[in-house]
DNA sequence: GATAATCGATACGCTACGTATCGGATCGAA
DNA sequence: TTCGATCCGATACGTAGCGTATCGATTATC
């Protein structure tokens, strides 16, 4: 496992053992917000989902949301770490290099389906700068850790050289994404394939 | 030069031969409320920019801005595009591959400055379409395709082989410097010489 | 002068965020 | 059973920003 990619970080009931005093948290209402907001998210994007819609598709009042989400970036990074929470689909091989080409495919569809379609109104997002960070912490940083861990694994079968730069190799690998997304240009024939190989002849052991 | 960049969209004034009528605009404004809306989006990001702020440190009316520009995106996206006009910097060498050293440490700078902001609010900007549009015709495909004409001249010169992917080259050089921003992760020590470094041993001449 | 578009200033309607308060509901503990 | 604590929906409040409209005053051309 990468992270736990942790839920609201509001309120932090239920963390202790014993449970809290007091009437429980409608257990229905958490899973509506989440869903609405999920829903919202992907087919308006950050700017247009607002707190009152969420709450009316959730069937909720808006306090109740600001009961478990500090405010509406707590509430939408939430929503896109649980939404692409399983972001690993492939169990891992002895094969770094193929893991890693199957994760970039994943990673680029997941991009174009909206879950992180949304990071660029994230980036954009500065108002709270807690937005963009709660965002690499919750869904960048784990994902591009296991693009990273699976660089160090071929450096220690040799496949890359003992000085290569691997976060280098990271941002170069994810970034052939990022770029054709942010370009709006098509992805070339096995884009995955090539980029995993070039990475490979540019920091493997010379021959 | 790459291309035009034009100026404001929202009124054609100006555009025929003959001088319309009325009291012309004042020029000291326009280039005041340009300069503002250039270095508030630099040191607040685009969401804290508002057209108050502007006016204010432009010291005009609201209703002067809304004169020039249609809405907020307008002015931003006019101000970057402004702002970055003169993107290549380094006079053109025989040697590309430090052409293109050069330039991605200049993309980064840029980027840093505040071209971040405004393109995760165009990526999710999915409220008007046609901006995205026009800042990738205007600002990010000048740009990828001045680094594109560097690959073909190094691939010219026998640098690179002659079925490398030049669109993926150019997706994963820019890309690492996308990633890192969005990542927020620091920049490597000569990450541009060794993103070039990569892409050179990666798609260059078997030897 | 007449015309026309500009200027600063100001007010308006609208949306949205985040906070606060209310009576009623629901749990555990005394 | 009663009490305290918390949740729930509903509602209102204050703040902020956007975009529009209007006002008298200004500055140009015809």
């Amino acid at each position: 496992m990468t992270g736990t990619e942790a839920p609201a970080t509001h309120d932090a009931r239920g963390t202790g053992t014993g449970r809290p005093p007091g009437r429980p948290r409608d257990e229905r209402a958490s899973s509506a917000i989440a869903d609405a907001a999920r829903r919202q998210l992907d087919a308006l994007g950050y700017a247009n989902v607002s707190m009152e819609s969420v709450a009316t598709e959730a069937g909720v009042a808006r306090a109740t949301i600001y009961r478990r989400y500090r405010d509406k970036a707590d509430l939408i990074t939430a929503a896109i770490a649980a939404g692409s929470g399983a972001h690993r689909t492939h169990a891992p091989s002895l094969d770094p290099r193929a893991d890693l080409v199957a994760y970039l495919d994943a990673f680029d569809r997941r991009f174009a389906e909206g879950c992180l379609g949304v990071l660029g109104t994230l980036i954009g997002a500065r108002e709270d700068p807690g937005a963009l960070g709660l965002h690499r912490q919750r869904v960048v940083g784990p994902r591009l850790a296991y693009v990273r861990s699976l660089l160090e694994q071929a450096q220690r079968l040799g496949q890359l050289r003992d000085d290569a730069d691997l976060d280098l190799a990271v941002q170069m690998l994810a970034g052939s994404v990022f770029t054709r997304r942010v370009a709006g240009t098509a992805a070339g024939p096995a884009w995955a394939e090539r980029s995993v190989d070039t990475v490979w002849k540019g920091m493997g052991p010379d021959r």
